[in-house]
DNA sequence: TCTGGGGTCCTCCCACAA
DNA sequence: TCTGTTGTGGGAGGACCC
Protein backbone atom coordinates (compact mmCIF):
# COMPACT_ATOMS: atom_id res chain seq x y z
CA UNK A 1 0.00 0.00 0.00
CA UNK A 2 2.05 2.74 -1.19
CA UNK A 3 0.94 6.54 0.15
CA UNK A 4 0.62 8.05 -3.66
CA UNK A 5 -2.37 6.48 -6.33
CA UNK A 6 0.19 5.31 -8.48
CA UNK A 7 -0.82 1.95 -9.65
CA UNK A 8 -3.07 2.33 -12.85
CA UNK A 9 -5.67 -0.02 -13.53
CA UNK A 10 -6.82 -0.16 -17.16
CA UNK A 11 -9.95 -2.16 -18.36
CA UNK A 12 -11.37 -1.93 -21.76
CA UNK A 13 -15.19 -1.39 -21.89
CA UNK A 14 -17.22 -4.55 -23.27
CA UNK A 15 -14.21 -5.24 -25.00
CA UNK A 16 -15.23 -8.19 -27.62
CA UNK A 17 -18.44 -6.59 -28.16
CA UNK A 18 -16.84 -3.13 -28.67
CA UNK A 19 -14.41 -4.13 -31.11
CA UNK A 20 -17.00 -5.84 -33.38
CA UNK A 21 -19.19 -2.45 -33.01
CA UNK A 22 -16.05 -0.43 -34.09
CA UNK A 23 -15.59 -2.99 -36.96
CA UNK A 24 -18.79 -2.77 -38.24
CA UNK A 25 -20.53 0.56 -38.40
CA UNK A 26 -24.04 -1.16 -39.12
CA UNK A 27 -23.92 -2.53 -35.16
CA UNK A 28 -23.35 0.73 -33.45
CA UNK A 29 -25.64 1.48 -30.63
CA UNK A 30 -27.13 -1.95 -31.40
CA UNK A 31 -27.28 -4.76 -29.13
CA UNK A 32 -24.54 -7.33 -29.88
CA UNK A 33 -23.91 -9.88 -28.02
CA UNK A 34 -20.37 -12.03 -28.53
CA UNK A 35 -19.82 -15.46 -27.49
CA UNK A 36 -20.29 -19.40 -28.50
CA UNK A 37 -23.18 -19.70 -30.73
CA UNK A 38 -23.63 -23.44 -30.29
CA UNK A 39 -26.80 -25.05 -28.17
CA UNK A 40 -24.02 -25.02 -25.03
CA UNK A 41 -22.53 -21.72 -26.09
CA UNK A 42 -21.82 -18.92 -23.17
CA UNK A 43 -21.83 -14.89 -23.47
CA UNK A 44 -18.31 -13.89 -24.08
CA UNK A 45 -19.23 -10.09 -23.65
CA UNK A 46 -22.54 -8.36 -24.21
CA UNK A 47 -22.71 -4.68 -25.33
CA UNK A 48 -23.83 -2.02 -23.14
CA UNK A 49 -27.30 -1.93 -24.63
CA UNK A 50 -27.63 -5.74 -24.90
CA UNK A 51 -26.99 -5.45 -21.20
CA UNK A 52 -30.14 -3.31 -20.82
CA UNK A 53 -32.29 -6.31 -21.63
CA UNK A 54 -30.39 -8.61 -19.18
CA UNK A 55 -27.77 -9.87 -21.15
CA UNK A 56 -24.43 -10.51 -18.95
CA UNK A 57 -20.85 -12.88 -19.18
CA UNK A 58 -21.54 -15.94 -18.56
CA UNK A 59 -24.87 -16.33 -19.24
CA UNK A 60 -25.98 -19.13 -21.86
CA UNK A 61 -26.53 -17.90 -25.11
CA UNK A 62 -29.73 -19.47 -25.17
CA UNK A 63 -31.20 -17.42 -22.48
CA UNK A 64 -29.65 -14.41 -23.66
CA UNK A 65 -31.51 -15.10 -27.23
CA UNK A 66 -35.03 -15.15 -25.00
CA UNK A 67 -33.88 -11.95 -23.92
CA UNK A 68 -32.72 -9.96 -26.16
CA UNK A 69 -34.00 -11.75 -29.75
CA UNK A 70 -33.05 -8.79 -32.14
CA UNK A 71 -29.22 -8.86 -30.41
CA UNK A 72 -26.42 -9.32 -33.44
CA UNK A 73 -24.91 -12.89 -31.70
CA UNK A 74 -21.34 -13.03 -33.15
CA UNK A 75 -18.87 -15.84 -32.31
CA UNK A 76 -15.54 -14.09 -31.27
CA UNK A 77 -12.65 -12.81 -33.15
CA UNK A 78 -9.22 -13.18 -31.41
CA UNK A 79 -7.13 -12.65 -34.11
CA UNK A 80 -8.80 -8.78 -33.98
CA UNK A 81 -9.04 -8.61 -30.33
CA UNK A 82 -5.20 -9.80 -29.79
CA UNK A 83 -4.29 -7.02 -32.56
CA UNK A 84 -6.18 -4.08 -30.64
CA UNK A 85 -5.01 -4.97 -27.20
CA UNK A 86 -1.17 -5.69 -28.47
CA UNK A 87 -1.76 -1.54 -29.56
CA UNK A 88 -3.26 -1.20 -26.25
CA UNK A 89 -0.56 -3.08 -24.27
CA UNK A 90 2.01 -1.15 -26.50
CA UNK A 91 0.62 2.45 -25.16
CA UNK A 92 1.01 1.28 -21.27
CA UNK A 93 4.59 -0.28 -22.13
CA UNK A 94 5.37 3.93 -22.50
CA UNK A 95 4.26 4.55 -19.44
CA UNK A 96 6.43 2.40 -17.52
CA UNK A 97 8.15 -0.99 -17.73
CA UNK A 98 6.11 -2.63 -15.22
CA UNK A 99 2.72 -3.51 -16.60
CA UNK A 100 1.30 -6.67 -15.91
CA UNK A 101 -1.77 -7.94 -18.48
CA UNK A 102 -4.30 -9.95 -16.96
CA UNK A 103 -6.24 -10.74 -20.22
CA UNK A 104 -6.68 -9.23 -23.59
CA UNK A 105 -8.30 -6.05 -22.49
CA UNK A 106 -7.15 -5.43 -18.77
CA UNK A 107 -3.60 -4.31 -17.43
CA UNK A 108 -1.56 -3.18 -14.20
CA UNK A 109 1.09 -0.10 -14.51
CA UNK A 110 3.29 0.56 -11.92
CA UNK A 111 3.29 4.53 -12.55
CA UNK A 112 5.82 5.60 -10.23
CA UNK A 113 8.21 2.50 -11.07
CA UNK A 114 8.18 4.31 -14.98
CA UNK A 115 8.50 7.55 -13.50
CA UNK A 116 5.44 8.41 -15.24
CA UNK A 117 3.86 9.93 -11.92
CA UNK A 118 4.43 10.28 -8.31
CA UNK A 119 1.50 11.78 -6.86
CA UNK A 120 -2.04 12.24 -7.37
CA UNK A 121 -2.03 14.96 -10.17
CA UNK A 122 0.21 13.65 -12.05
CA UNK A 123 -1.40 10.35 -12.25
CA UNK A 124 -4.57 11.89 -12.80
CA UNK A 125 -2.91 13.18 -16.01
CA UNK A 126 -1.07 10.11 -16.90
CA UNK A 127 -4.64 8.44 -16.49
CA UNK A 128 -6.67 10.81 -18.78
CA UNK A 129 -3.67 11.26 -21.39
CA UNK A 130 -3.86 7.02 -21.73
CA UNK A 131 -7.84 6.90 -22.13
CA UNK A 132 -7.44 10.18 -25.34
CA UNK A 133 -4.67 8.05 -26.62
CA UNK A 134 -6.35 4.60 -26.76
CA UNK A 135 -9.51 6.01 -28.31
CA UNK A 136 -7.21 7.64 -30.81
CA UNK A 137 -5.31 4.72 -31.99
CA UNK A 138 -8.03 2.00 -31.71
CA UNK A 139 -11.23 3.97 -31.54
CA UNK A 140 -12.11 2.27 -28.19
CA UNK A 141 -13.03 3.28 -25.15
CA UNK A 142 -11.21 2.12 -21.88
CA UNK A 143 -11.55 3.02 -18.29
CA UNK A 144 -9.37 3.81 -15.76
CA UNK A 145 -8.76 3.38 -12.12
CA UNK A 146 -6.18 4.63 -9.70
CA UNK A 147 -5.00 3.98 -6.22
CA UNK A 148 -1.85 3.03 -3.92
CA UNK A 149 -2.92 -0.61 -4.63
CA UNK A 150 -3.92 -3.02 -7.05
CA UNK A 151 -6.76 -3.95 -5.69
CA UNK A 152 -7.97 -0.13 -5.52
CA UNK A 153 -7.30 0.46 -8.53
CA UNK A 154 -9.01 -2.38 -9.95
CA UNK A 155 -12.24 -1.54 -8.04
CA UNK A 156 -11.31 2.04 -8.93
CA UNK A 157 -11.78 0.90 -13.06
CA UNK A 158 -14.96 -0.96 -12.14
CA UNK A 159 -16.89 2.36 -10.63
CA UNK A 160 -15.10 4.53 -13.50
CA UNK A 161 -16.94 2.27 -16.27
CA UNK A 162 -17.68 2.80 -18.43
CA UNK A 163 -15.34 5.43 -20.11
CA UNK A 164 -14.55 6.90 -16.98
CA UNK A 165 -11.59 7.79 -14.67
CA UNK A 166 -11.78 7.32 -11.08
CA UNK A 167 -8.65 8.15 -8.49
CA UNK A 168 -8.79 6.90 -5.24
CA UNK A 169 -6.99 9.23 -2.56
CA UNK A 170 -4.83 7.28 -0.14
CA UNK A 171 -6.20 7.21 3.56
CA UNK A 172 -9.76 7.37 2.09
CA UNK A 173 -10.14 3.69 1.22
CA UNK A 174 -11.23 2.14 4.73
CA UNK A 175 -14.36 4.34 4.32
CA UNK A 176 -14.81 3.80 0.83
CA UNK A 177 -14.84 0.32 0.97
CA UNK A 178 -17.09 -0.19 4.06
CA UNK A 179 -20.18 0.03 2.57
CA UNK A 180 -19.41 -2.35 -0.12
CA UNK A 181 -20.50 -5.74 -0.98
CA UNK A 182 -18.05 -8.29 0.24
CA UNK A 183 -17.93 -9.25 -3.54
CA UNK A 184 -16.08 -6.02 -4.82
CA UNK A 185 -12.98 -8.03 -3.15
CA UNK A 186 -10.54 -9.99 -5.13
CA UNK A 187 -11.12 -13.81 -4.67
CA UNK A 188 -14.53 -13.55 -3.05
CA UNK A 189 -16.97 -15.18 -5.59
CA UNK A 190 -20.50 -16.82 -5.25
CA UNK A 191 -19.38 -19.22 -3.01
CA UNK A 192 -17.34 -17.59 -0.57
CA UNK A 193 -20.09 -14.67 -0.90
CA UNK A 194 -22.63 -17.05 0.21
CA UNK A 195 -20.45 -17.98 2.69
CA UNK A 196 -19.94 -15.22 4.42
CA UNK A 197 -23.69 -13.85 3.98
CA UNK A 198 -24.83 -16.59 5.71
CA UNK A 199 -22.42 -16.04 8.81
CA UNK A 200 -23.99 -12.44 8.82
CA UNK A 201 -21.31 -10.80 6.77
CA UNK A 202 -22.33 -8.63 3.59
CA UNK A 203 -20.74 -5.67 3.53
CA UNK A 204 -16.72 -4.79 3.71
CA UNK A 205 -17.59 -3.16 6.65
CA UNK A 206 -18.71 -6.53 8.29
CA UNK A 207 -15.72 -8.47 7.50
CA UNK A 208 -13.20 -5.48 9.27
CA UNK A 209 -15.66 -6.06 12.40
CA UNK A 210 -15.28 -9.76 12.28
CA UNK A 211 -11.70 -9.51 13.13
CA UNK A 212 -9.14 -11.90 11.19
CA UNK A 213 -9.26 -14.96 13.62
CA UNK A 214 -13.37 -15.15 12.76
CA UNK A 215 -12.13 -15.08 8.60
CA UNK A 216 -10.06 -17.45 8.90
CA UNK A 217 -12.04 -19.79 11.20
CA UNK A 218 -14.57 -19.47 7.93
CA UNK A 219 -12.73 -19.66 4.91
CA UNK A 220 -9.14 -20.77 5.28
CA UNK A 221 -5.72 -19.40 6.73
CA UNK A 222 -4.84 -18.18 3.56
CA UNK A 223 -7.96 -16.83 2.79
CA UNK A 224 -8.89 -15.86 5.56
CA UNK A 225 -5.90 -13.49 6.31
CA UNK A 226 -6.10 -12.25 2.75
CA UNK A 227 -9.66 -11.33 3.26
CA UNK A 228 -8.82 -9.64 6.52
CA UNK A 229 -6.14 -7.06 5.03
CA UNK A 230 -8.45 -6.46 1.95
CA UNK A 231 -11.26 -5.48 3.87
CA UNK A 232 -9.14 -3.20 5.86
CA UNK A 233 -8.05 -1.31 2.29
CA UNK A 234 -4.46 -2.94 2.81
CA UNK A 235 -2.63 -4.81 -0.27
CA UNK A 236 0.42 -5.02 -1.26
CA UNK A 237 0.83 -6.80 -4.17
CA UNK A 238 3.83 -5.50 -6.43
CA UNK A 239 3.04 -5.28 -9.88
CA UNK A 240 5.08 -7.76 -11.53
CA UNK A 241 5.58 -7.49 -16.11
CA UNK A 242 6.94 -11.63 -16.42
CA UNK A 243 4.73 -14.27 -15.30
CA UNK A 244 5.51 -17.79 -16.47
CA UNK A 245 2.59 -20.02 -17.24
CA UNK A 246 2.49 -22.75 -15.07
CA UNK A 247 0.32 -25.09 -17.31
CA UNK A 248 -0.86 -25.32 -20.61
CA UNK A 249 -4.40 -27.09 -21.47
CA UNK A 250 -7.15 -27.83 -24.04
CA UNK A 251 -10.75 -28.51 -23.53
CA UNK A 252 -14.10 -28.79 -25.50
CA UNK A 253 -17.63 -29.10 -24.47
CA UNK A 254 -19.85 -31.03 -27.07
CA UNK A 255 -22.64 -29.87 -28.32
CA UNK A 256 -24.55 -33.41 -27.48
CA UNK A 257 -23.17 -35.81 -24.67
CA UNK A 258 -20.31 -38.54 -25.95
CA UNK A 259 -21.64 -42.07 -24.93
CA UNK A 260 -19.50 -44.44 -26.93
CA UNK A 261 -16.09 -45.15 -25.73
CA UNK A 262 -14.20 -45.41 -28.46
CA UNK A 263 -15.08 -41.99 -29.73
CA UNK A 264 -14.52 -40.26 -26.09
CA UNK A 265 -11.18 -42.46 -26.35
CA UNK A 266 -10.74 -40.57 -29.83
CA UNK A 267 -11.10 -36.98 -28.54
CA UNK A 268 -8.82 -37.47 -25.51
CA UNK A 269 -5.97 -38.57 -28.31
CA UNK A 270 -6.86 -36.02 -30.11
CA UNK A 271 -6.74 -33.09 -27.33
CA UNK A 272 -3.33 -34.46 -25.78
CA UNK A 273 -2.17 -33.81 -29.42
CA UNK A 274 -3.73 -30.63 -29.34
CA UNK A 275 -2.34 -29.88 -25.86
CA UNK A 276 1.49 -30.80 -26.72
CA UNK A 277 1.20 -28.48 -29.89
CA UNK A 278 0.62 -25.66 -27.82
CA UNK A 279 2.87 -26.74 -25.82
CA UNK A 280 5.36 -26.20 -28.49
CA UNK A 281 4.45 -23.24 -29.43
CA UNK A 282 4.89 -21.70 -26.10
CA UNK A 283 8.72 -23.87 -26.09
CA UNK A 284 7.94 -25.51 -22.85
CA UNK A 285 7.82 -29.17 -21.81
CA UNK A 286 5.75 -30.68 -18.84
CA UNK A 287 5.65 -33.37 -16.30
CA UNK A 288 2.28 -34.24 -15.10
CA UNK A 289 -0.67 -34.95 -17.66
CA UNK A 290 -4.18 -33.76 -16.09
CA UNK A 291 -7.39 -35.48 -18.02
CA UNK A 292 -10.61 -33.70 -17.26
CA UNK A 293 -14.10 -35.17 -17.78
CA UNK A 294 -16.71 -32.99 -17.72
CA UNK A 295 -20.35 -35.74 -17.04
CA UNK A 296 -23.73 -35.21 -18.57
CA UNK A 297 -24.96 -34.18 -15.16
CA UNK A 298 -21.92 -31.50 -14.75
CA UNK A 299 -19.95 -33.42 -12.32
CA UNK A 300 -16.46 -32.80 -12.78
CA UNK A 301 -13.31 -34.64 -12.07
CA UNK A 302 -9.73 -34.82 -12.94
CA UNK A 303 -7.14 -37.51 -13.39
CA UNK A 304 -3.19 -36.80 -13.11
CA UNK A 305 -0.32 -38.64 -13.72
CA UNK A 306 3.16 -37.51 -12.85
CA UNK A 307 5.77 -38.77 -15.26
CA UNK A 308 9.30 -39.21 -14.46
CA UNK A 309 11.12 -36.09 -16.12
CA UNK A 310 9.18 -33.15 -18.57
CA UNK A 311 7.92 -34.03 -21.70
CA UNK A 312 6.95 -32.64 -25.22
CA UNK A 313 6.31 -35.69 -26.89
CA UNK A 314 2.92 -36.05 -28.48
CA UNK A 315 2.45 -39.83 -28.02
CA UNK A 316 4.10 -40.13 -24.15
CA UNK A 317 1.09 -37.07 -23.34
CA UNK A 318 -1.33 -39.28 -25.51
CA UNK A 319 -0.54 -42.57 -24.11
CA UNK A 320 -0.71 -41.00 -20.50
CA UNK A 321 -4.04 -38.89 -21.19
CA UNK A 322 -5.30 -42.39 -22.17
CA UNK A 323 -4.40 -44.49 -19.34
CA UNK A 324 -5.69 -41.84 -16.83
CA UNK A 325 -9.15 -42.07 -19.07
CA UNK A 326 -9.08 -45.75 -18.48
CA UNK A 327 -9.63 -45.41 -14.78
CA UNK A 328 -12.78 -42.33 -15.21
CA UNK A 329 -16.48 -44.16 -15.93
CA UNK A 330 -18.24 -42.37 -18.56
CA UNK A 331 -21.38 -44.01 -19.11
CA UNK A 332 -23.98 -41.69 -18.75
CA UNK A 333 -22.28 -39.72 -20.86
CA UNK A 334 -19.38 -36.90 -21.61
CA UNK A 335 -20.36 -33.29 -21.65
CA UNK A 336 -16.75 -31.88 -22.37
CA UNK A 337 -13.33 -33.60 -22.33
CA UNK A 338 -10.34 -31.20 -21.60
CA UNK A 339 -6.10 -32.67 -21.14
CA UNK A 340 -3.52 -30.67 -19.54
CA UNK A 341 0.08 -30.33 -18.70
CA UNK A 342 1.52 -28.73 -15.69
CA UNK A 343 5.06 -28.76 -13.60
CA UNK A 344 6.49 -27.29 -16.82
CA UNK A 345 10.25 -26.76 -17.47
CA UNK A 346 12.15 -25.53 -20.43
CA UNK A 347 13.79 -28.58 -21.12
CA UNK A 348 12.60 -32.43 -22.02
CA UNK A 349 13.96 -35.65 -20.52
CA UNK A 350 14.63 -37.75 -23.42
CA UNK A 351 12.92 -40.41 -22.98
CA UNK A 352 14.52 -43.42 -25.17
CA UNK A 353 11.43 -45.85 -24.62
CA UNK A 354 8.87 -43.29 -25.53
CA UNK A 355 10.81 -42.51 -28.61
CA UNK A 356 10.61 -45.95 -29.73
CA UNK A 357 7.24 -46.28 -28.81
CA UNK A 358 6.83 -43.16 -30.74
CA UNK A 359 8.74 -44.74 -34.13
CA UNK A 360 6.58 -47.79 -33.30
CA UNK A 361 3.04 -45.88 -33.47
CA UNK A 362 3.68 -43.85 -35.92
CA UNK A 363 4.92 -46.27 -38.25
CA UNK A 364 1.81 -48.32 -37.52
CA UNK A 365 -0.68 -45.19 -37.80
CA UNK A 366 0.46 -44.63 -41.55
CA UNK A 367 -1.03 -48.28 -41.76
CA UNK A 368 -3.86 -48.17 -40.99
CA UNK A 369 -7.27 -45.45 -42.00
CA UNK A 370 -7.74 -42.26 -39.62
CA UNK A 371 -10.36 -42.70 -36.92
CA UNK A 372 -13.70 -40.93 -37.52
CA UNK A 373 -13.74 -37.10 -36.68
CA UNK A 374 -15.71 -35.42 -34.08
CA UNK A 375 -18.98 -34.02 -35.12
CA UNK A 376 -19.43 -31.97 -31.99
CA UNK A 377 -17.00 -29.33 -32.03
CA UNK A 378 -17.98 -26.00 -30.92
CA UNK A 379 -18.41 -22.93 -33.18
CA UNK A 380 -15.30 -22.01 -34.74
CA UNK A 381 -14.13 -25.78 -35.31
CA UNK A 382 -12.75 -26.46 -38.99
CA UNK A 383 -13.98 -30.17 -39.11
CA UNK A 384 -16.64 -31.06 -41.13
CA UNK A 385 -19.40 -32.89 -39.31
CA UNK A 386 -19.76 -36.64 -40.13
CA UNK A 387 -22.83 -37.57 -38.21
CA UNK A 388 -25.13 -35.38 -38.72
CA UNK A 389 -26.29 -36.48 -42.68
CA UNK A 390 -27.39 -34.53 -45.28
CA UNK A 391 -29.33 -31.02 -45.18
CA UNK A 392 -28.32 -30.48 -41.38
CA UNK A 393 -24.34 -31.57 -42.17
CA UNK A 394 -24.50 -28.78 -44.97
CA UNK A 395 -26.08 -26.25 -42.54
CA UNK A 396 -23.19 -26.75 -40.02
CA UNK A 397 -20.96 -26.89 -42.66
CA UNK A 398 -22.04 -23.03 -43.64
CA UNK A 399 -22.08 -22.46 -40.36
CA UNK A 400 -18.27 -22.91 -40.06
CA UNK A 401 -16.98 -21.47 -43.14
CA UNK A 402 -19.01 -18.42 -42.71
CA UNK A 403 -19.07 -17.75 -39.23
CA UNK A 404 -21.54 -15.16 -37.75
CA UNK A 405 -19.29 -11.66 -37.90
CA UNK A 406 -15.90 -13.19 -39.38
CA UNK A 407 -14.67 -10.82 -42.04
CA UNK A 408 -15.15 -11.51 -45.80
CA UNK A 409 -13.88 -10.25 -49.24
CA UNK A 410 -16.30 -10.29 -52.39
CA UNK A 411 -14.83 -9.46 -55.85
CA UNK A 412 -17.19 -6.87 -56.95
CA UNK A 413 -18.71 -5.92 -53.51
CA UNK A 414 -15.59 -5.43 -51.54
CA UNK A 415 -14.76 -5.85 -47.79
CA UNK A 416 -17.71 -7.19 -45.52
CA UNK A 417 -18.55 -9.90 -42.73
CA UNK A 418 -20.64 -12.62 -42.60
CA UNK A 419 -24.46 -11.34 -41.16
CA UNK A 420 -25.50 -15.21 -41.30
CA UNK A 421 -25.76 -18.53 -43.26
CA UNK A 422 -28.41 -21.13 -43.79
CA UNK A 423 -29.90 -22.88 -46.91
CA UNK A 424 -26.97 -22.85 -48.82
CA UNK A 425 -27.13 -19.33 -48.39
CA UNK A 426 -24.73 -16.59 -46.66
CA UNK A 427 -25.95 -13.23 -46.37
CA UNK A 428 -22.69 -10.49 -46.06
CA UNK A 429 -23.10 -6.67 -45.05
CA UNK A 430 -20.67 -4.78 -47.56
CA UNK A 431 -19.07 -2.37 -45.13
CA UNK A 432 -15.44 -0.78 -43.57
CA UNK A 433 -14.63 0.10 -39.91
CA UNK A 434 -14.33 4.13 -41.18
CA UNK A 435 -17.43 4.07 -43.71
CA UNK A 436 -21.27 4.38 -43.08
CA UNK A 437 -23.57 1.19 -42.68
CA UNK A 438 -23.80 -0.83 -45.48
CA UNK A 439 -25.99 -2.63 -47.71
CA UNK A 440 -26.88 -6.05 -47.45
CA UNK A 441 -26.08 -9.12 -49.70
CA UNK A 442 -27.02 -13.03 -49.99
CA UNK A 443 -25.21 -15.61 -52.38
CA UNK A 444 -24.89 -19.18 -52.22
CA UNK A 445 -22.68 -20.56 -50.00
CA UNK A 446 -20.21 -21.78 -52.66
CA UNK A 447 -19.92 -18.85 -54.58
CA UNK A 448 -16.33 -18.32 -56.07
CA UNK A 449 -16.55 -14.66 -55.87
CA UNK A 450 -16.32 -14.77 -51.95
CA UNK A 451 -13.59 -15.45 -49.77
CA UNK A 452 -13.05 -15.40 -45.83
CA UNK A 453 -10.63 -11.93 -45.30
CA UNK A 454 -8.30 -10.10 -42.57
CA UNK A 455 -9.97 -8.34 -40.43
CA UNK A 456 -9.53 -4.35 -41.29
CA UNK A 457 -7.83 -2.16 -38.56
CA UNK A 458 -10.57 -0.42 -36.77
CA UNK A 459 -9.19 3.16 -36.90
CA UNK A 460 -7.75 4.21 -40.60
CA UNK A 461 -5.58 6.75 -40.11
CA UNK A 462 -4.64 7.37 -36.17
CA UNK A 463 -3.51 10.39 -34.84
CA UNK A 464 0.11 10.86 -34.19
CA UNK A 465 1.14 9.44 -30.95
CA UNK A 466 4.45 8.61 -31.70
CA UNK A 467 5.65 11.02 -29.07
CA UNK A 468 2.74 10.30 -26.66
CA UNK A 469 3.60 10.95 -23.40
CA UNK A 470 5.80 13.92 -23.11
CA UNK A 471 8.32 13.95 -21.16
CA UNK A 472 7.47 15.17 -17.62
CA UNK A 473 9.39 17.56 -15.93
CA UNK A 474 10.90 16.02 -13.60
CA UNK A 475 10.02 16.85 -9.96
CA UNK A 476 13.13 16.36 -7.40
CA UNK A 477 11.96 19.09 -4.81
CA UNK A 478 10.66 18.22 -1.58
CA UNK A 479 7.06 17.60 -0.01
CA UNK A 480 4.81 20.75 -0.15
CA UNK A 481 6.16 21.70 -3.92
CA UNK A 482 3.24 20.49 -6.74
CA UNK A 483 4.85 20.08 -10.20
CA UNK A 484 2.03 19.66 -12.42
CA UNK A 485 2.82 16.23 -14.25
CA UNK A 486 1.92 16.90 -18.24
CA UNK A 487 1.25 13.66 -19.53
CA UNK A 488 -1.64 15.23 -22.05
CA UNK A 489 -0.67 15.35 -26.02
C1' DT B 1 -32.10 -21.75 -17.24
C1' DC B 2 -28.49 -24.76 -17.67
C1' DT B 3 -24.12 -23.48 -17.32
C1' DG B 4 -17.20 -22.00 -22.39
C1' DG B 5 -12.23 -22.01 -22.30
C1' DG B 6 -7.96 -21.15 -20.28
C1' DG B 7 -5.90 -20.37 -16.48
C1' DT B 8 -4.33 -19.69 -10.99
C1' DC B 9 -4.30 -20.76 -6.23
C1' DC B 10 -5.71 -23.15 -2.05
C1' DT B 11 -7.04 -27.09 0.82
C1' DC B 12 -7.40 -31.69 2.03
C1' DC B 13 -5.94 -36.35 1.93
C1' DC B 14 -2.62 -39.90 1.45
C1' DA B 15 1.83 -42.19 1.16
C1' DC B 16 6.41 -42.14 2.17
C1' DA B 17 10.77 -40.96 4.24
C1' DA B 18 13.64 -39.09 7.76
C1' DT C 1 12.27 -52.18 17.03
C1' DC C 2 8.24 -49.60 17.49
C1' DT C 3 5.78 -45.31 17.57
C1' DG C 4 4.95 -40.58 16.84
C1' DT C 5 6.07 -36.32 14.31
C1' DT C 6 7.06 -33.59 10.53
C1' DG C 7 8.01 -32.41 5.86
C1' DT C 8 7.25 -33.25 1.06
C1' DG C 9 5.22 -34.60 -3.22
C1' DG C 10 1.40 -36.33 -5.70
C1' DG C 11 -3.47 -36.49 -6.56
C1' DA C 12 -8.14 -34.66 -6.39
C1' DG C 13 -11.39 -31.16 -5.96
C1' DG C 14 -13.14 -26.51 -5.31
C1' DA C 15 -13.25 -21.59 -5.90
C1' DC C 16 -12.11 -17.85 -8.46
C1' DC C 17 -10.72 -14.81 -12.40
C1' DC C 18 -11.31 -12.82 -17.19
Amino acid sequence: MRPVPTILHLDMDAFYASAEQAAKPSLRGKAVVVGGLGPRGVVATASYEARRFGVHSAMPTAQARRLAPNAAYLVPRFSLYRAVSDQVMELLGRLSPLVEPLSLDEAFVDLEAGGTADDAESARAAGEGLRKAIRAVTGLSGSVGLAGSKMLAKIASEQAKPDGLLLIEPGTERELLAPMSVRVLPGVGPATGDHLRRAGMSTVHDLAEAGEAELVRLVGKAHGHGLFRMALGLDDRPVVAERDAKSVSVEDTFDMDLHDRVRVRAEVERLAVRCVERLRAADRSGRTVVLKVRRYDFSTLTRSETLRGPTDDPTVVREAAGRLLESVDTTGGVRLLGVGVTGLADYTQEDLFAQAADARELARRSREPQPPRSGGETAGGEEPATEEGGREGEELLAARRWPAGHDVRHEEHGHGWVQGSGVGRVTVRFEEPWGAPGRVATFRTDDPRLRPADPLPLVREPDDYSSWPARRPKSRSGPGSCEGGESSP
